[in-house]
DNA sequence: TGCGAATGAGTGTATATGCACACAATAAAC
DNA sequence: GTTTATTGTGTGCATATACACTCATTCGCA
């Protein structure tokens, strides 16, 4: 099966968003693979984790730490709160959601971690340190297109 | 507000996937705002393209080549048969649907590819030309990491 | 202190993503 | 030629993503 950058006119060039959303996919599948026996995707291993080392944050606040979305992150807790991995309750200012995570919560990332770790070391032998570094210098200054 | 890397304890390391689901999200709305005025998304867009290259193709093999999952593929030409954009026809093999553009879809597709041509553009200025072909090289051996 | 502005959160809607499963049609084996 | 395996597609389900809009609460100021 040919790749669409073979077919494309010569006059054009590959789309640089659709290169990054394939691969996006593509690692997101990697990791998800890696962390299957935890029950939990990276995505949400991803938002357990922030929750865990920002104790008591607030929904807003959280997502401007991920940079997702305030919406998409109020939704995406929605099965972790299903599962009893965290807990929202309202802060001093009861417009303000205080996020935590509970005793179950904490157990379930700790034992994500060490799959995640096997990915995480994997992915670093595959590109080695030096692209690794490079990628991840390309991926924050990518990140910052938007403000 | 903090970044989760200023956060994290010293003998852990940042999420390469994390990582590059922020940059995703991030130039995908870049991409997205670009393409407003057209009425489609990047994601759209680049579908049709790729409808428009290759007449004819059958869902299956347009999903290997785009590198996405088939029935994703299939549910996210929903809204562009809705509008018009594009024609399902079974094919001789009475399994097989061979999906192609209309009138109406190249229309739409040449419309958007202004707009997506400024922001491809913007992108390349905004990285330079070095540091684009390195992402590049970066995220097409970071696809290839699932068979 | 009371009113308008700003802030934090939730919901409706729509698209994007992929796994598990089911079904129909063709291809392969015998 | 019939049976079996393979292939191409569609659907149910669950999660991910973000925009537009609404609502409640707090803040700032006159």
């Amino acid at each position: 099966m040919k790749n669409i950058n073979q077919v494309y006119p010569k006059d054009s060039s590959p789309c640089n968003c659709m290169n990054i959303r394939r691969a996006s996919r593509a690692v997101t599948q990697f990791y998800d693979e890696a962390l299957k026996p935890s029950g939990l995707t990276i995505s949400q291993m991803g938002l357990l984790r922030h929750i865990k080392v920002t104790e008591m944050i607030t929904i807003s606040d959280l997502a401007k730490m991920m940079r997702i979305d305030r919406t998409t992150l109020n939704r995406n807790m929605k099965p972790l709160d299903d599962a009893g991995l965290l807990v929202i309750r309202s802060g001093e200012d009861s417009r303000t959601r205080q996020i935590s995570l509970t005793d179950e919560g904490k157990v379930a990332v700790d034992n994500a971690w060490k799959m995640w770790g096997e990915a995480q070391s994997s992915l670093k032998e595959y590109l080695g340190k030096e692209d690794l570094g490079k990628l991840t210098q390309l991926l924050a200054k990518l990140e910052a297109i938007i403000p």
